[in-house]
DNA sequence: GCCGGAACGT
DNA sequence: ACGTTCCGGC
């Protein structure tokens, strides 16, 4: 059957271009065939994930989430992450178009939703109909696994990595940098994603940077604190939840998921994902109030053309965010947590895969259920696994369901993914600390002057005790560290003497 | 509505 | 691995 399953829906215009495909090529960007859309191959799921590059049925509620056309169907709602489908019969129609299955219902839909459970990447807000929560954490992961994220392991490592990690966190410098984003030319000046940002002088700059990284400076990595746990969520911003989630997101997995799309139907070739663009304007308060109105309307080079009707999401209207935000965001507080060894031993099994690359140094926290305990890389299991099996692999016990009622980020960061072992991979010389830039006073406090943690709960202990300012929080955008390494350097001497 | 087992398809 | 389909049970 060839079904036209594309349905331009969701068909979310890339962005106008700062990318060219010489460029995107030499980040790594995967082309999409002949139409020559570009995205950056880190948007799609680890390779190690057979059939990653279809679209599947999160990156899809994603999609719809993130799309102001179906917000009748589907939004965001409630807490951080939540959302209701609120016309579930046309969201499964919805997928079932996109995914050629005619016949697909609510029901079906929802139990692929509920496979989602068991991999933490969502779970089901109890008493509230069609109401599901996001647990953001998997969801960037999979989406970002940050490269070579095992040889740069200073970000965020005390926050979610469940207390197994050293407490020590690197500076994070252009060569950190480089290393996790390898595919980022080094020294090509003005022509690289990095030097863009890099060379952004001032303020401007940091706001090109905190963009170039959305999944650094927003979403998962960057709470501190579960966002169920959070203080009262700003509900009645001007807009819900104003940060968009991954500006890749909608792009690459709506354009590249169904081979039979129709090359017409696509954006034209000029249009390439631009992280700088993107969802500037979609930033949280804190970081959007930072971006001066010519850049949020879009200035600049960004072509009139493309935006379908959804003005790139930030002009005149608000922009409808696709993930929920956290303005509290990251605090580099980092706790020192010495005793992993609360992690529950299930956990420990699922998630810590000694030898893959991907997960480790992890830092940031974000779940490696997916990319690594979920999806088994490492292929433990080598061959076919009768369905029983497979289960068993993923649910080793019925009462392990009970973690499986995360509500907040918490669980997550204590009872899986950020277990596994950093620390033997993560030798970080000397600084113990993540440089907080970004922020006008300058440096991070040294870690001595960092408030210890109240709780001698692990879990809590992960958690700030107060919520991190409402300015822009501890940035882990690498980009920082660039602008301000000089900074950080004075800081780091004053430190020291 | 929601849950999760089971079989099956890709 | 990631659903899809079906279904019994709550």
């Amino acid at each position: 059957m060839d079904c036209n399953c594309v349905s331009d829906l969701l068909l979310t215009p890339p962005v106008p271009a700062l990318w060219t495909p010489g460029e995107a090529s030499r980040m790594g960007a995967l082309f999409c065939g002949s139409r020559g859309i570009a995205f950056p191959d880190w948007a799609y799921k680890p390779e190690s994930s057979p059939g990653s590059r279809q679209i599947q049925l999160w990156h899809f509620i994603l999609e719809l989430l993130q799309k102001e056309e179906y917000q009748s169907v589907i939004s965001w709602q409630g807490e951080y992450g939540e959302f209701v489908i609120k016309d579930p019969d046309e969201v499964a129609k919805l997928w079932g178009l996109r995914k050629c299955k005619p016949h697909m219902n609510y029901d079906k839909l929802s139990r692929a939703l509920r496979y989602y459970y068991n991999k933490r990447i969502l779970h089901k807000t109890k008493g509230k109909r069609f109401t599901y929560k996001f647990n953001f954490s998997k969801v960037v992961l999979v989406n970002y696994p940050l490269l070579d994220m095992a040889s740069s392991p200073f970000l965020l490592q005390n926050h979610f990595n469940g207390g197994s990690a050293a407490p020590d966190c690197s500076p994070l410098t252009p060569e950190a940098l480089q290393s996790l984003f390898p595919r980022l030319p080094e020294s090509g000046r003005g022509t690289s994603l990095f030097d863009r940002v890099a060379t952004a002088p001032g303020p401007e700059g940091d706001k090109l940077r905190l963009d170039t990284f959305p999944f650094l400076s927003s979403a998962a990595p960057c709470y501190s604190k579960p966002p169920s746990l959070l203080g009262p969520y700003p509900r009645n911003p001007p807009f819900d939840y104003p940060w968009g989630f991954n500006p890749y997101l909608s792009g690459a997995f709506s354009l590249n998921n169904c081979p039979k799309l129709p090359p017409g139907s696509l954006y034209p070739s000029h249009f390439y994902p631009n992280p700088l663009q993107t969802n500037l304007g979609q930033l949280p308060h804190p970081f959007s109030s930072l971006l001066p109105p010519g850049e949020v309307a879009g200035g600049g080079e960004r072509g009139a053309a493309g935006q379908t009707g959804v003005t790139n999401g930030t002009a005149g209207g608000q922009p409808r965010l696709c993930l929920p935000p956290y303005p509290g965001a990251l605090s580099l507080g980092r706790t020192d947590i010495g005793n992993g060894g609360s992690v529950g031993e299930r956990e420990r099994r699922e998630t810590n895969t000694p030898g893959t690359g991907l997960g480790l140094g992890l830092g940031l926290g974000l779940g490696l259920g997916l990319g690594l305990g979920g999806m088994g890389l490492g292929g433990g299991a080598g061959g076919r696994q009768s369905p029983s099996e497979r289960r068993g692999g993923v649910k080793q016990d019925p009462e392990s369901d009970s973690d499986l009622e995360i509500t907040d980020l918490s669980d997550c960061s204590s009872d899986n993914e950020p277990d596994f072992s950093i620390t033997k991979e993560t030798r970080l010389s000397g600084r113990s600390q993540i440089l907080v830039e970004g922020k006008k006073g300058g440096a991070l406090p040294p870690l001595s002057s960092l408030p210890p943690p109240v709780s001698p709960h692990p879990l809590k202990s992960l958690v700030p005790l107060t919520p991190p300012p409402p300015s822009l929080p501890l940035s882990l955008s690498p980009s920082m560290a660039l602008v301000e390494r000089h900074r950080e350097t004075e800081t780091l001497k004053l430190i020291h003497s």
